[in-house]
DNA sequence: GAGATTGGTTGCATAATTAAACCAATCATG
DNA sequence: CATGATTGGTTTAATTATGCAACCAATCTC
């Protein structure tokens, strides 16, 4: 396969996210870790995933900086792998992918797991807003590019 | 590599996302498309994909609804791919990719392409908020799960 | 109507993923 | 504190996915 391109100079955000998160199961740990899993033996079991796999992509994204490698409760020599604040900040990504499933690719009558405010019980919204506050859609918003640079 | 286990039946709707656009090189054609690309050779040169793959996935794209092929021009026998409502749906998935890179891969003088919004030529916001406005991060909202049915 | 461009397809080499077997260190139990 | 089970991996071999290069038919350009 000659080493997969790497994203990491690309001038566009979200390229580079890709590049730390964009492979097939980075995210569905990231979305296990946010629904509270924490042991290696949780993700291979939720997801199904190779163990020596599962192992890689940990090693991955602890190296990225989205997980962490912290001791269980007091003395235990064992760890568990938690999201750091940068991980956390993957929220919205998980948001809004759980939004475009809602939306396309469930049947009408079809069960699916919700997201809601803790407080309240209801569902949370997703909005992209200029800052005097309309809501923008993809027609509303350019992409202002780098200048090629030499 | 014995087929990739499909989440197509998984009842958490960031999970099938995932399963429709969840690899490599997908959400990376949708974003040149939200670009304004259209054109086969036009993503081939501008991800340096294969040629054999980039086939697949644009089929894939468009049997998912994401992409539609449409004849350019009046007349002309050749196609374009361009982004359907759905595809478009994608949007927010985009912009929480970018607002995650631009906040954690780049040095702080960094150089990154920007989007605004059309109108002001400032820059958008993503927020996620319950229904009475508030702001909610992570740990303000909860997954309910669908109950194991039999 | 000749050559270039577009949008692929095919075949082969290589890399990534998998399943299964194995293993050392820890943990729970009596 | 000895024994067995659990945890968190590693290793190996087989299979699948990806990439590259060569090729090709249909269009476009002039």
């Amino acid at each position: 396969m000659v080493a997969r391109k790497s994203l990491k100079g690309d001038y566009c955000p979200s390229a580079r996210s890709l590049d730390v998160i964009g492979d097939w199961w980075s995210l569905l740990i990231v979305r296990d870790a946010f629904d509270g899993l924490t042991r290696f033996g949780e993700f291979q079991k939720s997801l199904g995933i190779a163990k020596n796999i599962l192992t890689e992509r940990l090693r991955t994204l602890v190296s990225s900086g989205i997980l962490e490698l912290v001791p269980t409760n007091e003395g235990g020599a064992r760890m568990e792998y938690r999201l750091t604040a940068m991980g956390k900040d993957l929220f919205p990504v998980m948001v809004a992918l759980r939004q475009f499933g809602e939306r396309h690719l469930f049947a009408p009558a079809e069960d699916h797991s919700r997201l809601v405010d803790r407080a309240s019980g209801q569902p949370v919204r997703l909005d992209i807003r200029a800052q005097d506050g309309r809501s923008i859609g993809p027609d509303e918003a350019v992409i202002l590019k780098v200048p090629e640079q030499e």
